[in-house]
DNA sequence: GATTTTTGTTTGCACATACAAATATCGGTT
DNA sequence: AACCGATATTTGTATGTGCAAACAAAAATC
């Protein structure tokens, strides 16, 4: 009966596992993730068709391989989100040689701002929970952890 | 033509809304998931999987509420999993009441030290990319702020 | 100028995940 | 004993995501 084999059986049981950045970081992105829905899913969006409706505003005519390596997704990811707004008449395709260019329609532009806003309400609430000053921390770690993953491991 | 115009086309286009964490954290996910898929991909699992399984061998005849909490997902998922193990013979279930109480098989728990040490080079791999001390740092951040947000925000 | 290779985009398929509703069981109340 | 609310689990359905393959167009090679 050494201290190792002290399992709490049931409430609050912590795993050895939990401990390890693949298990929190997915839970981490799932928790916030929750919010965004909740702000975004006002406009019938998720995070990512929020980010992407957003991107294609400021930059009219960018095309899916940019968005990809923009909102860190593979192409495919982006076709099916295009189609999704292009279901929602917020973006419009254009077909130039192999390319693809992607423009706003009017109700993409009209919305945006709202979307705009929503981004920051999103930002305010988690700032609010996890406090302002670790929120930067945290995302400039993540960031950088991100981005070294990235680059060949 | 402010600085604030200045755009830059193409190539490391950086987004104002790349600064938030609802993006940088599931940008990060998805990088370490990669890995993850990687190592226990071998095993024909994906890290949800692994996790589990490894719970199951270490506490037989835990419960999916239970699994629903240490793992951080929701109980319908849970199920989901389990069926997929089932399917693979790695664990099986057994009705008791109202509850469902999850066993390894003979050949999940075989198969529970090498997932283990899936476990293992996973850790060893993103920390030698990131770094030994920026991984505990960063680890015990993100559970951290994942605690704030999941008490009410 | 024709063929091969590379690049950009889209599909086919599969999967993890969650919400809402359905189902089943337990613990009380009357 | 019969009902009722609470709890545990499972299904129906939908969604974001990615891999591998298909496809289309451009670029490079011969």
């Amino acid at each position: 009966m050494n201290a190792e084999s002290e399992v709490v059986q049931g409430e609050k049981a912590e795993s050895r596992y939990s401990a390890c950045l693949l298990f929190s970081a997915n839970a981490l992105a799932r928790a916030i993730t929750a919010i965004g829905d909740e702000e975004f899913g006002r406009f019938g969006l998720c995070y990512s068709h929020a980010y992407l409706l957003c991107e294609v505003v400021e930059q009219p005519g960018i095309t899916p391989s940019q968005l990809s390596e923009t909102l860190s997704l593979s192409p495919s990811t982006i076709t099916r989100l295009v189609e999704k707004l292009e279901q929602k008449q917020l973006v419009r395709r254009e077909s130039e040689g192999k390319k693809t260019l992607i423009y706003p329609t009017n109700e993409g532009e009209a919305l945006q701002p709202a979307v705009a806003k929503a981004w920051d309400r999103v930002g305010e609430r988690y700032s609010k929970a996890i406090g302002e000053a670790d929120v930067c921390q945290l995302t400039q770690q993540i960031k950088k952890a991100t981005q070294v993953l990235g680059e060949g491991f």
